[in-house]
DNA sequence: ATGTTACCGAACACCTTGTATGATAATAGC
DNA sequence: GCTATTATCATACAAGGTGTTCGGTAACAT
């Protein structure tokens, strides 16, 4: 790729990842976007249709890379689901989080939360489908399937949503027992 | 209040309302709103300061009408929550929504459904807050109250999108079931 | 009957969006 | 290195949305 349209692709994702993290993504306007890229504004419609295609291309910048799904060997791997205790995978991915990989925490804890977990819960549940073990537990018998899966994402994308609201105080490994505390019962505890 | 005053409010709301079910927030606007109310420019700012007002305000009236707090004999009581086995709670607030009481379903149901289930679990926190026995059951010792409130709401909300999402095949009687299975386990039923 | 209040329509200044232009500079291919 | 391509820029522009102002008219309260 051109290395001016790499360059100038980088400055509008960080002006717009900045913007977002200080207001509402109604609020934002293509002008403060340019502005803050230090751009022309033809360039910018260049690259991008609209402003909701680069919230658009921004998401799965982000969400690709923590998703990050490679066919190797014939069988579908993502990086940050390796491990291979399904207990592991909470904290797995918590921990990521905690580290604040590609941002993804600013947005994920900032006033646009609810656009970007929609985006999260809908990568979660793609691949939850495919590997309906990766949460470990079992699915009590009388509920369907799809009202688990979804009960599953809900409190997991809640239990990230609790802990950026109240500061991020507990450890991962604090979070990840309130998860399965909360979906298997207080019985059953991860090590 | 000025007859004309209520008319045009009225107006206002149903016309809103109404492009609410076919189109996002977002895509209206003001012009659209007062054509289909069939009133003036300065009409409508003078009853709302913005777009955003009219939908706060909309969101209050339809929700505190459910939500309905009344003083009576210095006891708070809110219609819907008004029986006693807590249990019922759930089907009583199941049952509401089933009528489609007040279009809420309508709105809750469509393309702005974020919206208006945020307000909606805003709503219910506020009531479960100040009567925690509402939903019936006990919480697991080791979690935090408030996260343990978050993911009953959470639950809660969450069962009713899924419920909408899929056609509302389901009876009240059979979603509650699911709720208090979700959260409690299987082996914890209603009658 | 009278004073008040809400409504209307039209006009308005302002802002935002998305497109078009021709000129300029960086890049890629040979 | 030379050349053709391509990204960028500044500027301008039309179209459409926002929120305000104003004088005239009709409905309301007392």
């Amino acid at each position: 790729m051109d290395r001016r349209q790499k360059k100038t692709r980088e400055a509008i994702f960080n002006a717009f990842t900045e913007l977002l993290s200080k207001k509402h993504y109604n609020q934002i306007t293509v002008g403060e976007i340019i502005d803050k890229a230090d751009i022309g504004r033809a360039t910018f419609y260049a690259h991008f249709e609209t402003k909701d295609f680069l919230l658009k291309e921004l998401c799965e910048e982000l969400f690709c890379h923590i998703f990050d799904a490679t066919e190797e060997s014939g069988e579908k791997h993502r990086h940050i689901f390796n491990c291979h205790a399904p207990s592991s995978v909470i904290l797995h991915l918590l921990q990521h989080l905690q580290k604040n990989d590609n941002k993804i925490l600013d947005l994920l804890g900032c006033e646009n939360n609810e656009l970007f977990l929609r985006y999260f819960k809908e990568n979660l549940k793609e691949l939850i489908k495919n590997h309906p073990q990766l949460f470990g537990g079992e699915k009590p018998n009388n509920l369907p399937d799809d009202y688990w899966i979804n009960h599953i994402l809900a409190t997991f994308v809640e239990t990230i949503r609790w802990w950026l609201h109240n500061g991020m105080k507990e450890t991962p490994q604090m979070l990840a027992n309130y998860f399965y505390t909360a979906v298997y019962g207080e019985e059953k505890q991860i090590t």
